[in-house]
DNA sequence: TAGGAAACCGTACAGCTGTGCTGTAATGGC
DNA sequence: GCCATTACAGCACAGCTGTACGGTTTCCTA
């Protein structure tokens, strides 16, 4: 039988290697080459996993939601208080180390991208309301009151409902600013953005 | 002598057609043959213009700031009541019309590349610059304090600089979402968004 | 150990890219 | 009228792009 391989895994690893293109040339400059060199492969090779450079990079974009996805859901098992587990929840989504600001370069083109490829259309909904969902579950574990249910459930109270939508705004004004301006932006200051604004939104 | 026309003007034109493709196409869309075409023009025409396509797109780009300038320097001028003010000058950076959409666009795109693409790293500082200057503004004229004496000088008030800073990330996170999901946001639900966060403001 | 299937490589090709360059049309002062 | 000078057109060319495809290596099983 033929040489064996965990197609899984080298579909992740391949995927790694778009995410590192994509962050140091920006997305038009993840070519098949390129990312097929950043993989050690051959062009031949890459196409064996992905039929076209289209479907390579989807898949790379949504694999970026089930990053973020897996550890937004270790902190969920994790017993901590809750305004704390509602800055943890927030954190994995700003680029507080290399590999989330690798995640959030990636993430920024691929939803610019978006907005003139309608290929990306359904990834760029899905990340929408997966960014949601985690400000619902912050505002839900500040307020200690019950999460939402899942994926595009409103919160019950409609006024925390709107809290979690203000929220969603800040986050990514957050997100786009300290990934457009690192140098102004330490780790420990991203963090007090979001202390700040979660104090602000429990006294409110 | 020559054929005379105004290169003023014509630089204009053909920074339009710029505008115009990259927000249908993408930056990476915004190809020296297609600005061609949208504006009436052939390739050789283009670059007499413009040395090569690299100074087209920084010229074209630095021009979204001076017609964002140029508004907010409209609304300084008129007499309105503080909050309106605001209202006003904040509402200039988001799309709430085809001409600012089409702003947001180029605009999102060109931030998103600055990110690899160090030639633009300048016209980047110079528009955060720009936008934290608007947000200074409409934090003073919420407040009744004297506006700041140009671009890049805080608000006297340290309490009332970080509300600046804090509005500043809430109308990137506004901008980035309204661009993204237009879907979702008419017009007049925007402008409640940030009447809501410049009343949140006042109140604080 | 032989076979065969999967993994992978490298080339080929058409199409698009930015830019250089040459030719042509138009205009306004003499 | 003339003609210098600018505005503009369009082709040439090298380089990069995605994808198709035939060949080669590698490994497991029978």
């Amino acid at each position: 039988m033929p040489k064996v391989v965990d197609h899984q895994q080298r579909r992740d690893e391949l995927v790694r290697a778009v995410w590192e293109v994509i962050s140091r040339e920006g997305i038009e400059g993840a070519t098949v080459r390129r990312v097929a060199q950043a993989a050690g492969v051959s062009v031949g090779g890459l196409r064996h996993y992905f039929d076209n450079q289209q479907g390579l990079l989807i898949f790379a974009a949504h694999a970026i939601g089930r990053s973020v996805a897996a550890r937004v859901a270790a902190h969920l098992e994790a017993d901590l208080p809750g305004r704390e587990r509602a800055q943890r929840l927030l954190e994995e989504m700003l680029p507080l180390d290399g590999n989330r600001r690798v995640e959030v370069e990636v993430w920024l083109a691929c939803l610019v991208r978006s907005h003139v490829d309608e290929s990306l259309a359904e990834l760029r909904e899905a990340a929408w309301a997966g960014e949601r969902f985690v400000c619902r579950l912050a505002v839900a574990s500040c307020h200690g009151v019950p999460a939402p249910g899942g994926v595009g459930r409103l919160l019950a109270d409609a006024g925390l409902e709107r809290q979690a939508e203000r929220l969603h705004v800040f986050m990514d004004g957050l997100t786009l600013q300290t990934a457009s301006f690192p140098g102004q932006f330490t780790p420990e200051t991203i963090r007090a953005f979001v202390r700040e604004e979660l104090r602000l939104l429990t006294d409110e």
